[in-house]
DNA sequence: CCTCTTATTGCAACTAGGTTGCAAATATAG
DNA sequence: CTATATTTGCAACCTAGTTGCAATAAGAGG
């Protein structure tokens, strides 16, 4: 499941994500981590479980990293790319599993497409 | 045209854009004018020209802040949602006229959908 | 034109996310 | 149990962006 070598903080951090679908961004999971490992680490794991294909990463509205869960994924293949949602009231984001036509846009070749939705999410809408 | 006080330096960032329509980071802006102003000066200036609704902005693929000229807004009103091209290999950024429609979330309120498109711009295509 | 008020600017210091080089620690193959 | 290669901590660094404050300069009104 985990390649490379399995330190405490590998374990550590995947602990995280395997506990939940959610997102964290890097700056979360470096607060959480504080105490028992080193940013640097935390942003070297991170790293490697995106090259492994377990994790995915995106922006979210103020430029920061975030990263999510990959569920069919592999060091090969990443297949991930859907768009994401953050809350404008209390930030969370949520990956989305809507599907989102890619444009074609004259002249221009696509590779990729981003997008983020930015709006309220069912907690703070009430 | 341009509305608070017309300075030198409000009239040398204001040239850049109303000579042609293309999209510029801030870090080239502030390259382009050392010499002439402080950075702090052009990020101030870039904040007020966004806040009368002559430029737009939104993020590029690093996270890196863009601006862009608005066509038909004011301070009141911001109509440039629209998506955004970056070329994956000279890093242009292009503004495009595509319309894209916002997805429905379910418990979701969507209030802006951010998105940028990456591959290759026409002159790196050859 | 001159004067006064207020917006704008320069500067230096700061913040925050992210990166790097290197020596020390540690996982794991054999 | 070793030997080797990977991973880690640390401290220093980088870059985009922000802030407080004193100095400067638009431009409105006389
Ligand atoms: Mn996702
Ligand atoms: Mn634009
Ligand atoms: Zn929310
Ligand atoms: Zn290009």
């Amino acid at each position: 499941m985990i390649s490379s070598r399995q330190t405490q903080s590998v374990r550590l951090v995947w602990e995280v994500f395997d506990r939940s679908d959610t997102a964290y961004s890097v700056v979360e999971l470096v607060q959480m981590h504080k105490g028992s490992m080193n940013k640097t680490t935390v942003y070297r794991i991170l790293d490697r479980f995106e090259k492994e294909g377990k994790l995915h990463t995106f922006l979210g509205k103020n430029g920061l990293k975030w990263y999510a869960k990959c569920h069919n994924c592999s060091s090969k293949k990443h297949i991930d790319i859907h768009p994401h949602f953050q809350c404008n009231e209390c930030g969370k984001v949520e990956c989305l599993t809507i599907d989102v036509k890619i444009p074609k846009v004259a002249k221009h070749h696509i590779e990729q497409a981003n997008m983020l939705l930015l709006g309220q999410c069912d907690e703070c809408l009430i």
